[in-house]
RNA sequence: GGGUGGUUAGCUCAGUUGGUUAGAGCGCCGGUCUCACAUACCGGAGGUCACAGGUUCGAAUCCUGUACCGCCCA
């Protein structure tokens, strides 16, 4: 390997791009299909086509990154496939704001057209999220790049379309839809989201109608009320008043004896003075409002339903146009044709109010669907469409979470799967767009034959009656073709060599606000088509928000570029930081005004691991022994704890990271690295490496070993300078870590008492430089320091490690004897080990009993709570033997602590 | 309206099945440019674990209720 001094200081930028470079030439990531080995499979969430890497899709990746490098490190055949997904509406519509800046609209190009620019816009630009995770060291295989609108992803769609329109469970309906009246298509349930939002409840008098010859029934009006004019019709309360051109009648509970008699009679329409008769229905709510709902089919979808279950024989009058205007036609009144749906339900106001026909104006708040992409309020809409009918579908995917097959972490979130499964409804999948995946459906037009030829390849003719064919001018739904990713990527439906062997995956991570547009329904299809599972877990990461806990976004501006982190800070920095600060599906709060000291703990962790690998390999100058092959004889005790600390490590980072709990792994490493190779391993380990003392090579070995150990372990979550790290290692060994095997611990390397031991050093060494501070003694300048060990594992710990303490303590003498008493800082040890510094002139002995008195309070404190515990029959009979066994340890060792302090107080006369 | 998550140090958060003297990072205070690292080292301050009840020998952890913040569904 190269030998070249490493800088003082870690810079990522000088590293990242051309290690990622080396992974790619190297093809690391590039899954096998005839390895042999166990797979192991992740399909990426895709993201748009068009998105750009925000920090939601930082932390996405990187989780997805950390378990996929684990794998492959423990010899699985490791596939991350990525790739993008077309994003029907969200790419229309920003080709649409496109062309609009030359004036243009996607009319004016024509379908055809209008279509190739997005393609020439895709085909220049969608490709940058995904060199965009490179940047974030996502070890993607690229070689299996896909796009849900790939040749023959397209193909899987229409399959998809056909197969599930045969069997029945795709069907054309005539029904009330979600309509986004600015993206001009249809939307599903889902993706019409629910916000609250404060607006009206208008109180509008319907008069009886003069042909109706209805007198003056006591209606709709409050008895207080008592106005004359409430006598000439039924008052209704609505938040839309401008659709009261499409009523057909009003309804009011049977049983509502406000209103009994009423039914038959006529009422006429505000303004349009449309006449409409009054009806009853048992689903109108009698609390709400006046008790008297107008009915309007064709513009909300309970009305539809309402009329549907009417007796009398209804119209649906369609009054409003695609694009949210009033339409023309006899229902409407000729000044309001044309209108913009708000303005009109101003207008109508306004008139309503000039003709003294609005009773009240009441705040409201209620929920109203919003369009997901463009957050328009959502028109309900009657028209024609393509259903997939889910129930049956349903089934399978709800067999498998409630019998463990496919599994969420955290938990919680299955029953939230579980719910929208069980009251699943049907799935509107047409979308008025021209991008994304045309319904192969073809109607025909023959006179009388209304049949519907359904194929993947274009009829010639209609396959009932041969008789000329038009397509469906609509497209799916984007979620129709991604719902077919975990395989369709894959190249079903023919049975290829990476279906035979990368299906089904193992791991999906996403996040939970597309369970239902995604998760559930890739489930659902992958038993329909294939049978099996498309995954096993389901991990749901959460979100990245500001500190204000609102989610990230373009308009408010409160987003972090995880690009501009990478390059302030590097990718590493970013990964780690955002791992650890992650806890297994919590949010992570993110603040972009204070970069600094967000994402300052990766970058300082990795400029420490950068560091005590420069002081490392700086020392391995000849090739360092093998651990196994040195002589145990000649450890030291530090050189046994080491040990014993890593194998702990390995063990407890590799368990973390397999229950999914990469918080506490990147913790773990963290603390491993810095508290106890670098704080004290490294530290305790300098002479022997500067040669004044014997027994380098040991020290040499040990310290390659445990490096090693280290950039294997943190490999996962930081790729880049754990790679850089591994090519100065000295030595034969994988040419790539990324591709290297992950450590096993070796239990014949733990040594429980040499932590103990160990333990004892550190507080003792801990305790004088606390007294030196204390006294204010100059950095410089050296105590003698005398100890009289309460245990044989600290007088074993001090023995061992004398030259140790005294330099990590500034000690100039250390003496593990008895005799500590007399005039100066003490201290006590947790296993009452008693610590003197004899600090002459320095010390203020009234300030020493104090400091002493107020230490001694603190154990009684502590003793008092934890002997009335032991003196306790109920505790001592009904805890755990171990958990007694604990308490009886701390009381004797608080109890000996409290021994030597009051000996110390004595001895100070305080 | 139903469901669900949260409320722990100034800030951001850990705390697995109830058994700690409640932890971390950042920030803060004091001291050090000690030959790997000032993106560092050494020492320190800081919390009645939202509130009120309850269960238990024992509650940050379990139960009930309240308040506030969030998300999902209708």
């Amino acid at each position: 390997m190269t030998k070249t001094a490493l800088a003082p200081k870690y810079d990522p930028s000088a590293i990242e791009q051309h290690t990622y470079r080396r992974w790619i030439d190297g093809g690391i990531f590039t899954a096998s299909v005839d390895s042999g080995r166990d797979p192991y499979v992740i399909v990426i969430p895709p993201p748009n086509v068009t998105d750009v890497l925000h920090m939601g899709h930082g932390l996405n990746n990187t989780i997805q990154d950390v378990l996929i490098r684990l794998q492959r490190m423990r010899g699985r055949e490791v596939l991350w496939l990525p790739g993008t997904d077309h994003a029907g509406i969200a790419t229309q519509n920003v080709i649409e704001r496109l062309i609009a800046q030359d004036g243009l609209r996607r009319q004016d190009l024509g379908r055809e057209a209008f279509v190739e620019r997005v393609w020439t816009y895709v085909r220049e630009t969608g490709g940058t999220i995904l060199e965009q995770l490179k940047a974030i060291g996502s070890s993607c295989d690229w070689s299996r790049t896909r796009f849900t609108l790939d040749e023959r992803y397209i193909r899987a769609v229409l399959e998809t379309f056909v197969r599930l329109y045969h069997e029945g469970l795709i069907y054309r309906g005539h029904r009330i839809i979600h309509w986004c009246p600015r993206c001009h298509t249809a939307l599903s349930d889902e993706e019409a989201e629910f916000r609250e939002r404060d607006d009206f409840l208008y109180y509008i008098r319907y008069p009886y109608s003069a042909a109706g010859g209805a007198r003056g029934q006591q209606g709709a009006q409050e008895s207080g009320s008592g106005r004359q004019e409430a006598a000439a019709g039924v008052i209704v309360a609505t938040t839309r008043p401008e659709t009261m051109f499409g009523d057909i009648c009003l309804v009011y509970h049977p049983e509502d004896r406000r209103y009994r008699g009423m039914e038959g009679k006529t009422v006429e329409i505000p303004l349009s003075k449309v006449g409409i008769p009054i009806e009853t229905s048992t689903v109108v709510e009698r609390d709400f409002g006046t008790g008297v709902l107008k009915v309007t089919p064709a513009h909300d979808a309970n009305d539809f339903e309402i009329a549907n279950e009417l007796k009398g024989d209804y119209d649906t009058p369609v009054i409003m146009t695609a694009e949210g205007r009033m339409a023309e036609g006899p229902r409407v009144p000729t000044g309001l044709q044309g209108m913009d749906r708000d303005d009109a339900r101003k207008y109508v106001l306004e008139l309503l109010r000039a003709e003294g026909l609005l009773e009240k104006t009441e705040p409201y708040q209620h929920a109203v669907r919003h369009c997901y992409r463009c957050h328009t309020i959502v028109e309900p809409r009657l028209s024609d469409q393509w259903f997939v009918r889910m129930q049956p579908l349903a089934k399978p995917a709800l067999e498998a979470y409630r019998s463990g097959q496919v599994r969420f972490i955290p938990e919680r979130w299955g029953k939230v799967y579980e719910n929208w499964l069980e009251e699943i409804r049907d799935w509107n999948i047409s979308r008025q767009l021209w991008w994304g995946h045309r319904i192969p459906a073809w109607y025909c037009d023959a006179d009388g034959c209304d049949h519907i030829t359904v194929s993947i390849e274009p009829p010639a003719s209609c396959e009932a009656c041969g008789g000329p064919v038009r397509q469906d001018e609509d497209v799916l739904d984007t979620w129709f073709s991604s719902w077919l990713w975990p395989f369709a990527t894959m190249g079903w439906p023919e049975r290829t060599q990476d279906l035979g062997r990368f299906y089904p995956g193992h791991t999906l991570v996403t996040g939970p606000d597309i369970i239902f547009f995604w998760v559930a329904r890739m489930v659902m299809a992958g038993y329909h088509f294939l049978g099996e599972r498309p995954f096993q877990t389901v991990y749901l990461n959460g979100m990245v928000r500001d500190p204000l806990h609102r989610a990230f976004s373009k308009s408010l501006g409160n987003g972090i570029d995880p690009l501009e982190v990478v390059e302030l800070y590097g990718a590493d920095a970013l990964r780690f930081t955002m791992v650890a600060g992650a806890a297994q599906g919590t949010d992570i709060i993110m603040d972009r005004g204070d970069l600094e000291s967000t994402f300052a703990v990766g970058r300082n962790f990795a400029n420490k691991l950068w560091n005590a690998a420069r002081l490392i390999l700086a020392n391995l100058d000849t090739l360092p022994t093998a651990v196994t092959a040195l002589d145990p004889a000649q450890f030291e005790l530090a050189d046994r704890w080491i040990l014993s600390r890593c194998q702990r490590a390995i063990d407890e980072i590799g368990d973390a990271l397999d229950r999914f709990r990469l918080n506490e792994a990147a913790n773990l490493i963290y603390h491993f690295v810095w508290d106890e190779l670098a704080d004290w391993y490294l530290e305790q380990v300098k002479p022997r490496l500067y040669g004044n003392a014997p027994g380098g090579e040991v020290a040499r070995g040990i310290l390659s070993y445990v490096l090693e150990t280290v950039l294997r372990l943190l490999h996962p979550l930081m790729p880049f300078i754990t790679e850089e790290l591994w090519r100065h290692l000295p030595g034969e060994r994988e040419s790539f870590l990324a591709g290297a095997a992950w450590p096993k611990s070796n239990g014949a390397l733990l040594d429980t008492e040499a932590e103990d031991q160990f333990a004892h050093v550190q507080a003792l060494v801990s305790a004088v430089r606390g007294m030196r501070a204390e006294y204010g003694v100059p950095p410089g300048r050296t105590v003698r320091t005398v100890v009289q060990p309460a245990s044989s594992a600290a007088l074993q710990g001090f023995n061992a490690e004398q030259r140790t303490i005294e330099r990590l303590a500034k000690i100039s003498q250390l003496s593990v004897a008895g005799g500590a008493g007399g005039i100066g800082a003490h201290a006590v040890l947790p296993d009452g080990s008693a610590v003197f510094v004899p600090l002459g002139d320095a010390i203020d002995v009234r300030r020493e009993c104090e400091r002493l008195a107020t230490e001694l309070e603190r154990l009684d404190t502590q003793l008092t709570a934890v002997t009335n515990k032991l003196a306790n029959q109920q505790f001592v009979t009904r805890a755990p033997a171990d958990v007694v066994e604990r308490e009886r340890e701390k009381e004797r060792s608080w109890r000996e602590q409290r021994k030597t302090l009051a000996a110390k107080l004595r001895s100070l006369g305080c």
